[in-house]
DNA sequence: GCTAACCTAACAAACGTTAGATTTGCCATG
DNA sequence: CATGGCAAATCTAACGTTTGTTAGGTTAGC
């Protein structure tokens, strides 16, 4: 925003995401945060009443966030196609080379407070919703087939913000290459294009 | 094992699976364990020398038994079709239904000591393994459109594992047909059967 | 009567949080 | 330009609670 780099206020929440991210929330101690945003303990309380407010700023930030950029970036797109392959291309990355926070916002939900909760809970609801957006609009003008439209946005979602459990930088795949990877499947499956119709025995 | 009900640890290793997944490991209090297991505080220490031992057991475990549960069962199944579909319903069924362990085996990695934590990733290594089979020998037998066999294989595993995130007992999808669906899905894909093979626009 | 199982009571450390003192940056006023 | 003052920012030091853990005594079962 402001030309005078970074004020403390927003320091502290950077530094609270590579925190959290790396130890947990409750795992981690308002001491170490104060100590890594170069600052003394008790002084955080000066711009946060309570550490769950920082849970809760951060991800509410990020939640805002993630919603604004994924849904205008995909307006521009004219096809389901291309928004499916878009959406999926920037929720992995979202979950990878993205901001620590949007680690953070899959994974702390649990201790988030009620009320708290209850608020990230909708934007969450209004991200997914997105996705259901383009899966329906696939099966209505391509003829996609998708049984449970709710159903395949979870496991699309799931499926690609899994990527943080396993992914390592140097890894031998590039985000866009895991992207591609995932698009393609859920696009094609496993089956050969063409192949002979095998009927498969039930059981 | 023995007839004569269970044991008071394997009663506070049942409670702990329940805690650990209610509130989270951190979360959890020893002294609230000892209540739900019918003890006193320090008690808990007579089957255990510490909070950690409590978690390290339970993941153990449970991984023991799903690596021996997932290999004996679709040791009997004669196609990679078949093997992969259980292999799919064993895995979801394992983090739905399924024990309160299997759940926490997911979530709780990152609780782990080092030395506990390097014991529980073989397993886990291991067991994903069991799905890497599954699809190297569809790749070949049946010729699937596999261009990464490890990066498929977890995929498919969060994706099942993901299931948690969302499902609530009533839900309007049983596990058997969520199953069902997601291992239509990633064999067939989202493009119909026989339609035109519309070369997608790369972009 | 011995051993495993369990209870009681406490300790030391760490935590979130708070209150009060101190410093810093800024701006109006002389 | 200097200066006084005020509010925001930060520091210091502590409080009260909770936590994992331990030591020693007590009970129960074979």
């Amino acid at each position: 925003m402001s030309v005078t780099g970074r004020s403390r206020k927003q320091i502290i929440l950077k530094e609270a995401a590579r925190l959290f991210r790396e130890k947990g929330y409750l795992a981690s101690t308002l001491r170490e945060l104060a100590r890594r945003a170069g600052v003394q303990g008790g002084s955080i309380y000066h711009h946060f009443s309570s550490k769950q407010e920082i849970l809760f700023v951060l991800m509410d930030n990020t939640m805002n966030d993630m919603i604004e950029r994924l849904s205008t970036s995909i307006a521009e797109l004219d096809s389901p196609l291309a928004r499916l392959r878009h959406a999926i291309r920037l929720h992995i990355e979202y979950h990878i080379i993205g901001p620590d926070e949007t680690y953070i916002t899959e994974d702390e939900l649990r201790n988030l407070e009620s009320e708290n909760y209850r608020r990230i809970i909708v934007q969450r609801d209004h991200y997914q919703q997105i996705f259901e957006e383009i899966i329906a609009e696939g099966k209505a003008c391509l003829n996609w087939q998708v049984s449970d439209v709710k159903l395949l946005a979870r496991a699309i979602i799931q499926m690609c913000a899994g990527v943080t459990r396993w992914y390592k930088p140097n890894d031998k795949f590039s985000i866009d290459e895991i992207a591609e990877q995932y698009f393609s499947l859920l696009l094609n499956g496993l089956k050969e294009r063409g192949a002979e119709e095998k009927q498969t025995q039930p059981l």
